[in-house]
DNA sequence: GTCTATAGTCCGATAGAC
DNA sequence: GTCTATCGGACTATAGAC
């Protein structure tokens, strides 16, 4: 079917997998060769620079795929959109989070180009949520200030109970954390 | 005065500075001994496990001081609390952020104690803001869930503003972002 | 306590056979 | 395209002089 490689994508697979685990800097060219089922020579051959050519790669790779989640639903209220994205969240962003936490230490070595293509991620997530409330808000820049408040809150939790791995007090769900946001938040629409 | 050792402090001092600069796994010991001033060998006296103990005192070492800054405030309302919140935590959240981010990717390889230390730093803030909440509010419950939610977004917007560098956008500051969760959770309080 | 010297390992990268 | 073989360098850690 494809004449595209597999090797490369094999080799972008398993630096990917292994980047997560470890980082970028734990991780040699050497382990990335053993998952990908090759020698560390024969990855010269598609990255021509080296280990850095696949964190290229890697993160032209990464996407998130917020938007298309509630594409074909509507919602009355911001309450409810609130309420129901609380449990959409709930499955999306464990997954989001591993993708890209171990990025944070690396960014000073991005080109501009790599930087730029994370932080559209992010900045796609806020977009989302902004177009949603400017539908059910009156107020644009109220819109515009709620949808960063509440990016900001989710990655928050994800930094917290993801990244931190923090779960020595009782349980705070994303989703708990998802209603509760509803709740506060909710009212302000009234 | 203090007969304790200064090599060993400048040690923990030029580790902080680098790991912060670079993270754990990108320093060098020789690095973090030329910051020191002493050989690679020398730090073994002070640091029998090597690198390893070295990032053991450093955590330790690490303490974000949140509760003292409004200990001798009094708020009468919880908007009142949250604006005045806003302008104090521009000035502490940078420092503080730069402090920790460089740790996310070693979680892995922390001990039980220097991870608990680390989760302590975050749910001192939650009981900060806790303890506030409560005497602001009438629902105890609601002010935990609140405490929360503040938490996780102030440490989002130091996710996605400092660690990710997110500045391409028209500026939305940290005290913009404080003043607009002010206005939306104060209202949930009347 | 701090040093010099060095052991031993692993790293990223390249040359050249096939 | 993928391999074997290998280079020079950087790394953590140790031994032992002072």
């Amino acid at each position: 079917m494809s004449t595209e490689s597999n090797l490369r994508q094999a080799i972008i697979d398993s630096a990917t997998e292994l980047f997560m685990k470890q980082g970028y800097t734990a991780t040699s060219i050497k382990q990335i060769a053993n998952a990908a089922g090759c020698k560390t020579s024969s990855m010269y051959y598609y990255f021509e620079g080296g280990k850095s050519d696949i964190l290229g790669a890697v993160i032209q790779s990464l996407s998130f795929d917020m938007k298309h989640v509630f594409d074909d639903r509507e919602f009355e209220t911001l309450s409810d959109f609130l309420h129901y994205y609380a449990e959409i969240v709930s499955e999306i962003m464990p997954r989001m989070n591993r993708r890209i936490s171990w990025l944070a230490p690396e960014f000073r070595k991005l080109s501009e180009k790599e930087l730029a293509h994370i932080q559209n991620q992010f900045l796609d997530m806020h977009d989302s949520f902004e177009q949603r409330f400017k539908a059910l808000m009156s107020d644009d820049a109220a819109a515009n200030e709620l949808a960063w408040i509440v990016t900001c809150a989710y990655l928050g939790y994800g930094n917290i109970f993801f990244t931190i791995q923090m779960r020595n007090r009782e349980d705070y769900s994303l989703t708990d954390f998802g209603h509760s946001l509803a709740r506060f938040l909710g009212a302000s629409n009234a």
